[in-house]
DNA sequence: TTTGAATGCGTGACCGTTCACGCAACCTCA
DNA sequence: TGAGGTTGCGTGAACGGTCACGCATTCAAA
């Protein structure tokens, strides 16, 4: 392995003067400077990360911005669980992490928590942000200092300057559910319900869903909005509503983490298991429904995973100064009540 | 964070006897030993792992001792992605591999790389095995110094000391595998295509998925034992025989890599995308049918995954001297044309 | 009593970086 | 002309460990 030693001695240059070229630092000639980069070029030299670290008595602190871990049924908890995980594979490298969490639905809320996140930003070495709220995240995203790198998971900003976009394709797995509830039955009617406000994922869940059920002339496709807003009695009454009114239902389709609720109808309805029931993210409501085969099916799109990764694609930039994907997308896992045990994702 | 030189001041002795303690390289009195293993304690101290491993200028030979990657439908090529994934990202530490592969149907061959093994042994600091050859490696094993730690993935030896097992759910799968068959039809003739000589998981495999069919009387399992030795000619014949006899056969299942032959088979009988084919591992074959729907469902159980964790597991142990699982067991994941694309399994 | 080994411990070089500091030599401007 | 600034470079300490070496002191054997 190529050391700094050895490129100042091939220079017949002292250790400093390369540190000074490779940093930038100036008071260098341009003869010593040209010299020392092509040895470095020729010899491969790649600092050595461990060495680096130890001196760089430097701990780095991440910043880690996503709605409140409880919200969407917990859907959450998982992301950071993920983090945690990474958090603690990179404490070697004084890796610390600060969390800022919001209300997913309330731009107050999330106006109020960048201004926590802007009051310790020279503090901070990367971020961690599920943009959720775009229009929100997106000013936050222009005013933030341009040396600070920022990571994507769970949805995107256009045209920001984002290290790395870790993504789900969520047309793609409305898709794929809908292929699987085909599997299930030839024909008759399918549900599909979508909690209010519907974002954009639960949007492109929904068209990709139904891009396959309408090529098929023997599925009819009814649509319930539930605002989530509303209480749960309400919630419950208007989807009960729709089951009754359609006996014949065969298969409900929930492009979100509330799955479980549906579930709840089914089962005091007496239609559990009678129903072809997909939806998505493994919480833990809707992993026991899942267990006691109310629900057939849930997607998930590696929630675990995308922390992971955000976390590890920060310190591959900021420390390891490796290069980085600009995006990654994540699997889109099916998961059964014979496989959920040994899920990671 | 506590060092030793910290431990060193407070017991009032050099880091020279502080390190003797914690190495125990002797040499020091009884009194003082004690007192600095109570420092250790109350301040909590952890070495830090950049600067030991900056100055033990050791670099770390990983043994990886497989079938040969171009076997099982190149499905051996899987775990060694993983394999090679770790040592990209412990390159740092100043890991290094050494590939030993074996022709996993010939214990000739397998004693005679165990052999190669054993030549550079003292080279090695840690070895990660496939043991598909149960009675061979159990003999292989025995032999190994005492100091020398394995981690075994894809097959287990009961009653050995080997560091981490990481392993996959056989008969669990074959019930997943079963499941996901009677979704797609209520009744009819079932295929179990077994390739000979087959191993316990894929004996397991079966047993998983006939418990599940055989208790549904609806349906009725035709075995086929084909010898993977006698030659593709003859292996199609005797598949294409099977099917002809028995137009009405509505599903196959492959406990193997094998699937894409029999993919080929069900083409060329012109019944491709009649009967549901569920096979296992995404090899390159595997893949091609299941995207263009020849193959219904490919279970995959992670074989990169378990490739990357085996290395992760004898880094951690060997190189941070961090406590490690004993037993991994990976994800189940089911694959289908949808979702194929986005595995990173 | 002398010799030599064993015991208990400190010292200092080293791993590969980073970075503050200092010292010439040269340049500039009053 | 000399004070003060700039440029180009070397030096050495520090980060937190590891380990070879060496120096007393103790103790048993010759």
């Amino acid at each position: 392995m190529t050391t700094l030693n050895e490129i100042a001695r091939r220079a017949n240059v002292s250790v400093g003067t390369v540190d000074r070229v490779i940093h930038n630092r100036g008071r260098v000639s341009e003869v010593t400077r040209e010299k020392v980069l092509r040895l470095i070029e020729e010899l491969d030299y790649r600092p050595n990360v461990l060495a680096r670290n130890l001196s760089l008595k430097k701990t780095f602190n991440f910043g880690v911005l996503t709605p409140s871990p409880e919200q969407d049924g917990r859907y959450w908890e998982l992301p950071l669980t993920g983090v945690r995980k990474a958090l603690e594979e990179l404490r070697v490298y004084n890796v610390h992490l600060l969390f800022f969490h919001y209300d997913k639905y309330s731009e107050d809320s999330f106006r109020q928590i960048c201004q926590n996140v802007r009051k310790d930003i020279e503090k901070l070495d990367g971020l961690l942000i599920a943009p959720v709220l775009s229009k929100a995240s997106e000013q936050f995203i222009c005013r933030l200092p341009k040396e600070i790198p920022y990571v994507f998971f769970d949805s995107y900003i256009p045209d920001s300057q984002c290290l790395t976009y870790i993504g789900q394709e969520s047309y793609q797995s409305g898709i794929l559910a809908a292929n699987l509830m085909t599997m299930k039955f030839e024909s008759g009617k399918i549900g599909v319900f979508r909690v209010l406000p519907v974002d954009y994922h639960i949007e492109d869940r929904v068209r990709g869903f139904q891009s396959v059920i309408q090529q098929n002339s023997r599925y009819t496709i009814l649509t319930l909005d539930v605002n989530r807003q509303i209480d749960t009695q309400v919630f419950d009454h208007v989807s009960e509503r729709l089951i009754d009114e359609h006996p014949d239902i065969q298969g409900i389709f929930v492009p979100s983490a509330c799955t479980h609720q549906v579930a709840d109808i089914l089962i005091k309805r007496n239609r559990a298991g009678n129903v072809t029931l997909i939806g998505y993210d493994l919480v833990e409501e809707n992993r026991k429904h899942l267990k006691n085969g109310v629900i057939d099916f849930i997607i998930s799109q590696s929630p675990t995973l995308q922390g992971y990764q955000g976390i590890y694609s920060l310190f591959k930039h900021i420390i390891l100064n490796e290069p980085v994907e600009s995006k990654l997308v994540v699997p889109m896992d099916i998961l059964t009540s014979d496989n959920v045990d040994y899920y990671q994702g």
